[in-house]
DNA sequence: ATGAAAGCGCTAACAG
DNA sequence: CTGTTAGCGCTTTCAT
């Protein structure tokens, strides 16, 4: 039998972390938290005793304690997509450094799925959200303007935010790649899209393209439009035979997705088609293979990283306090011309 | 003045939702939880204060009271890699079903980062772990055993767990992938390596390359093997020309990485090198494009969903007390024989 | 610079 | 099936 009081079982506590370095358990927590509040000697003191014990800081109580949790929750489409992966990449990036973490989910297209989601991350109270996507449910927009956190919405710039929104503009990336394709005398310009389920973004691209057809004057037919089913290289391809059996006159196709441009692409090859001569072939996004085709592609960059970047920023720069310049950030775009058009 | 008792500033609690169902609080936590233990007719009052007062169920401090969190934390190298992207798809997904979410984080191949990231995450108290890669420092091993949740690891099947593992053998593969160029007659067979840095899986593979060599009697020569010193096309063209110059009659070239190797065949096509009687290829991965590109990449396919599942799955059985059949899954992979080599 | 004490909002025995 | 009650482990005034 010891004369020291026995340590409860279970993981060390704050309380064992105070009682070894002779200090009050409000001192631990300001040892951990703000260091700078604590005397040298002290923290050093605490410090050691939290190292000595394995004592590993219960966030969970200190986010119940503190009324916030250092959580930000992210919602993309999916995980299985280039583009969202380096938004968040970046975003996780900025938000780390400040000592946030992500709680990431997929919702696969589905508005619903994204509130369902929505419901289940608030109650974890994150500190800011972020949403890769425009379209919610009625439902979703009130929990979120109702939960009183930053909200970063990316994806589009078009429509009203739910708090902030940081994206490049689908409707004017498409219609500056049409007034290209036009510039270089293309007229019978298909277009391919993906499939608008996933997201409003394709929907807006097509919009651009017909926009700039027709400032330009150039007759828009619905026999040059495919929506494809799904967004895979083959469908690409399929899409390809589909409007050059239609109209074989098609000189350019626009496909609002590398993905479907590429594998468009390497149909033609196979077949040992000219690019651009038999027909000129643009895509959207510029997946690093796209400087690699042959010919290489001409394509719509987007600033996936910066996005990201901002959108962390933003969240950050609301949970400290400053105000921003506004609540809509255009990172814009590049037309990236290549030959194959 | 009314007589009721004015409800508290800020979003509404249990309290105040029991309050609303004349409930107590026990209850509205049981009708929230476990709706199975609680009469029809209360669980509807309670459901509706709910809705009435769009209250949020304050998981935090759930947690807290609960002594679980429901959040299983995982750990990456980078978001910006598909294989990684497939799996953590798939992870998220069986966990989500389970009312499970994911604390997401990547270590850009850095043991110390992961640790870091580990402490980090351990203190938002996880119920489960689970981390892409298999090296780790010391103190990561330690920190994660003497949490006491169950922990998956994958990328390799080497070495010891620190808990469960879910892989398929980087060495066996390339093994394989090996004697299949043997088989097809090719003798001077060069290697080109991710750099290692990017986890010991690359280190494996020249391992696995190396053994079928020996095992087969085929001298190893390092003027035929190079360690890429980044993950990119332009590398797998430059790895290319290097060994070639180093030695012209190289027949066949195994990249480590369907990235490499896919940007080597794109520049023997920019040459119109015949692929595979100039010089034969075959990669790693099998990426999308891989079964598409002029000729179609020879590679190995992992199954990255079905890691992610598996790796979810056993997470959850051992929260469950179901008892594994073994700590080590062996998920395998396919060698696709293709036309490039 | 440090300590005492009052919660943060919920869960889970336990009792009825 | 439902209520009472005692925490979960930490943060943060408010003193000193």
């Amino acid at each position: 039998m010891t004369g020291a009081k026995d340590p409860r079982p279970g993981p060390a506590r704050m309380e064992d972390v105070a009682r070894r370095a002779r200090v009050s358990t409000a001192t631990v927590s300001r040892s951990l938290r703000t260091p700078e509040r604590v005397s040298e000697r002290t923290r050093r003191r605490v410090h050691k005793a939290v190292r000595d014990l394995g004592y590993v800081h219960n966030l969970v109580a200190g986010s119940l304690a503190a009324n916030r949790t250092g959580i930000i929750a992210a919602l993309v489409p999916t995980f299985d997509n280039r583009d969202y992966a380096k938004t968040i990449h970046a975003t996780a990036e900025v938000l780390r450094a400040a000592g946030y973490h992500l709680l990431l989910g997929h919702h696969g297209f589905s508005a619903n799925q994204e509130e369902a989601l929505i419901a289940a991350f608030l109650g974890r109270r994150p500190d800011g959200f972020f949403l890769h996507g425009r379209q919610h449910t009625p439902g979703a927009v009130q929990m979120l303007r109702s939960s009183g956190i930053p909200v970063v919405e990316s994806g589009d710039l078009a429509g009203r935010p739910v708090d902030m929104v940081v994206s490049y503009s689908n409707f004017d990336a498409a219609k500056a790649l049409t007034y290209y394709l036009l510039e270089k005398g293309y007229r019978r310009i298909a277009l391919v899209c993906a499939p608008w389920r996933e997201s409003e973004r394709h929907y807006r691209r097509w919009r651009g393209y017909r926009a700039a057809l027709r400032e330009q004057g150039v007759a828009y037919s619905a026999r040059r439009f495919i929506e494809a089913t799904v967004l895979s290289m083959d469908q690409g391809a399929e899409a390809l035979n589909t409007l050059l059996d239609h109209d074989p006159h098609i000189d350019a196709i626009f496909f609002t997705s590398d993905v479907l441009a590429i594998g468009a692409l390497l149909a033609c090859q196979r077949r040992g088609w000219p690019i651009p001569d038999r027909v000129a072939i643009a895509g959207f996004d510029d997946q690093d293979i796209a400087s690699r085709t042959i010919p290489p592609l001409t394509t719509v960059r987007l600033p996936r990283e910066e996005i990201g970047r901002i959108a962390g920023q933003m969240i950050l720069d609301r949970l400290a306090g400053r105000d921003l310049k506004s609540n809509v950030v255009n990172v814009g775009f590049q037309l990236m011309e290549r030959e194959s058009a």
